[in-house]
RNA sequence: GUGGGCGUAGCUCAGUUGGUAGAGCCCCGGAUUGUGAUUCCGGUCGUCGUGGGUUCAAGUCCCAUCGUCCACCCCA
C-alpha cells in the first residue's frame, strides 16, 4: 500500500476533539445564548460589570490561591512550560484570576467592586455527566464589602436568576459558615484529633484526607464515616463571635427576603481560600454532579496573593450543568431552534429583485431574521425550506411580482390568506 | 487514578444457539411543472470502533486496544 495513504488514515483517526472537551453545535448554541443573556441581564440589573482575563496564568497563582494540597492543584491542572521556561496553567477556576487582574490594575484600592465574568475552565478529570475537562463557568466576585448584606445580595441575585430560568423549584440552597481562619484552624485540629483516635473506622478516602484536607471528610459519602461524624466536634461550637453574628445577620436577611435555605453543617468547600459564608445551590435532577452554583466568602485571598487585606465574596455557576438542568426540566423557551423569521423565496429569473427585497426588510426591520433562499430548486423545494427554517412568513417573489415591484406574503404558522403587496405594505404587515 | 456499561447508516436503535446487515427519523425524487408542515409511492446511506485469535463460517465467541457513558474520587 502507498505510504501516503497509510499516513492519511492514521491522521484521520486522530482528528477528533480531545477527551472531555466538547463541541457546541448549532442545535445547542441557542440554549447557551439564552442562558448567557438571561444571566447577563440579571447581574447587570444589580449593577455588576463584566471583567475578562486570560485563560493562561502563571502556575504560581493557582498554587497560592486554591491550595497546594488540593486535588485541583495536585493532579488536575493543565500545566506546561511556556517557550521561555515559565510554568503556565490553563485556569481551573476564575476567582484567583479575577483577584490577580483586579490587584494588578488597582481596582481594589479604596473602592468596592461588583464584577462578573464568563468563560472556559480546565481540569484534567475523568469525564462524566456534568463534568468535563473544558467546562464553562459564569462567575461573580465582589470586593471591599465585609458585611453580610453583600452575601445576601449575591444569594438574592441567584434566586432571582433561578426564578427567571424556571428552575427555582428544583434547586435548594445549602448554607454554612466556616468561621474565621483562626476558628477554622482550631476546629480542624479538634476534628483531626477526634478522627485520628478512630482511624480504624475511617474509609480509605477519608483516611487519606485526614492529612491533606480533613474538613472534606465532613461530606464523605461513606455511611460508616458519616455515622462516626455524628459524635465528632461540630464546627459551630468553634465559631468566633464575629462569624456567628455575620451568619445570623445573613440568615435574617434571607428570611426577610423570602429566600429559603438549608443549614448544612457538613458543607465545606474544596478550595482552601474560603472563610465565613459558604453555600451551594444543588439539584437532585442531574445525578452525581448536582451542584449547579457554589461559592462563599474569601476575605483572606487578596492578601494571600499579595494585596492589602480586602473582604470578598463570590460564586461560580456551571454552564453545562445549568443547560442540562434546563433541558431536563424542559423549561427552555420555545422557538430556540427557529433560525429565521422571514424566508424569501425566489422563483424564476428574479434573484436581483429578491435580494433587494431581503435587504430592504433588513434595513427597515432589523430585529427580524431574514433568510434568502440560495441554491436554486423548484418552488416546492423552496417552500419546504421556508417551513423547515421555522419562519413565520414566506416572502415570495416570482416573475409576476418582480415585474410589478411587489411580493407575495404567505403566513406559514397561522391560517390566513396570502396577499400580494407593494413594498411598503409588505413592510408594515411584517411589522406586526 | 479505580470500577462497571456500551461502541451496528448522519441521528435513535433492532439483530435469536455463530449461517447472505435491518427499522424508524433525516435527506432526495415523485403523486402536485407557482405553494410548506399532513398523506401515499419510490430511492440513497455501512470498512458492524480498530487490530489480532478461534471457526468451514464472526456484528455475534476470546484477547488486546481506542473511544464513549455512568459511578467512585473531585467539583461548577
Amino acid at each position: 500500500m502507498c505510504p501516503d495513504i497509510i499516513e492519511k488514515e492514521e491522521v484521520l483517526k486522530k482528528l477528533q476533539a480531545i477527551r472531555g472537551m466538547n463541541d457546541l453545535l448549532p442545535g445547542d448554541s441557542t440554549a447557551w445564548q439564552y442562558l448567557e443573556s438571561t444571566v447577563a441581564d440579571v447581574v447587570q440589573s444589580y449593577g455588576y460589570q463584566e471583567i475578562r482575563f486570560p485563560i493562561l496564568e502563571p502556575t504560581e497563582l493557582f498554587k497560592r490561591s486554591i491550595g497546594e494540597v488540593t486535588d485541583i492543584v495536585e493532579k488536575e491542572m493543565y500545566t506546561f512550560d511556556d517557550r521561555n521556561g515559565d510554568s503556565v496553567t490553563m485556569r481551573p477556576e476564575g476567582t484567583a484570576c479575577c483577584v490577580r487582574a483586579c490587584e494588578e490594575h488597582g481596582l481594589l484600592y479604596n473602592q468596592t467592586q461588583r464584577l462578573w465574568y464568563q468563560g472556559p475552565m480546565f481540569r484534567y478529570e475523568r469525564p462524566q455527566k456534568g463534568r468535563l475537562r473544558q467546562f464553562h463557568q459564569i462567575g461573580i466576585e465582589t470586593f471591599g464589602m465585609q458585611g453580610p448584606d453583600i452575601d445576601a445580595e449575591l444569594l438574592l441575585m441567584t434566586a432571582r436568576l433561578w426564578k427567571q430560568l424556571g428552575i427555582y423549584e428544583s434547586v435548594s440552597l445549602q448554607l454554612n459558615t466556616l468561621g474565621s481562619a483562626e476558628a477554622r484552624a482550631q476546629y480542624r485540629q479538634a476534628l483531626v484529633d477526634y478522627l485520628s483516635a478512630r482511624k480504624e473506622q475511617l474509609d480509605e478516602d477519608s483516611l487519606r484526607r485526614l492529612d491533606s484536607n480533613p474538613l472534606r471528610i465532613l461530606d464523605s459519602k461513606d455511611s460508616n464515616t458519616q455515622a462516626l461524624l455524628n459524635d465528632a466536634p461540630a464546627l459551630h461550637d468553634y465559631l468566633d463571635d464575629e462569624s456567628r453574628l455575620h451568619f445570623d445577620q445573613l440568615k435574617a436577611l434571607l428570611d426577610a427576603a423570602g429566600v429559603d435555605y438549608v443549614i448544612n453543617p457538613r458543607l465545606v468547600r474544596g478550595l482552601d481560600y474560603y472563610s465565613k459564608t459558604v453555600f451551594e445551590w444543588v439539584t437532585d435532577k442531574l445525578g452525581a454532579q448536582g451542584t449547579v452554583c457554589a461559592g462563599g466568602r474569601y476575605d483572606g485571598l487578596v492578601e494571600q496573593l499579595g494585596g492589602k487585606p480586602t473582604p470578598a465574596v463570590g460564586f461560580a455557576m456551571g454552564v453545562e450543568r445549568l443547560i442540562l438542568l434546563l433541558q431536563e426540566l424542559n423549561v427552555l423557551p420555545e422557538g430556540l431552534t427557529q433560525t429565521a423569521d422571514v424566508y424569501v423565496v425566489a422563483m424564476g429569473d428574479v434573484l436581483p429583485q429578491a435580494f433587494a427585497m431581503a435587504e430592504q426588510i433588513r434595513n427597515r426591520l432589523p430585529h427580524l431574521r431574514v433568510v434568502s433562499h440560495c441554491g436554486g430548486g423548484n418552488f416546492k423545494k423552496q417552500m419546504k425550506k421556508a417551513d423547515a427554517s421555522g419562519a413565520d412568513f414566506a416572502v415570495i417573489i416570482g416573475e409576476d411580482e418582480a415585474a410589478a415591484g411587489q411580493a407575495t406574503l404567505k403566513y406559514l404558522r397561522v391560517d390566513q390568506p396570502q396577499q400580494t403587496l407593494a413594498v411598503e405594505e409588505l413592510l408594515s404587515a411584517l411589522q406586526d
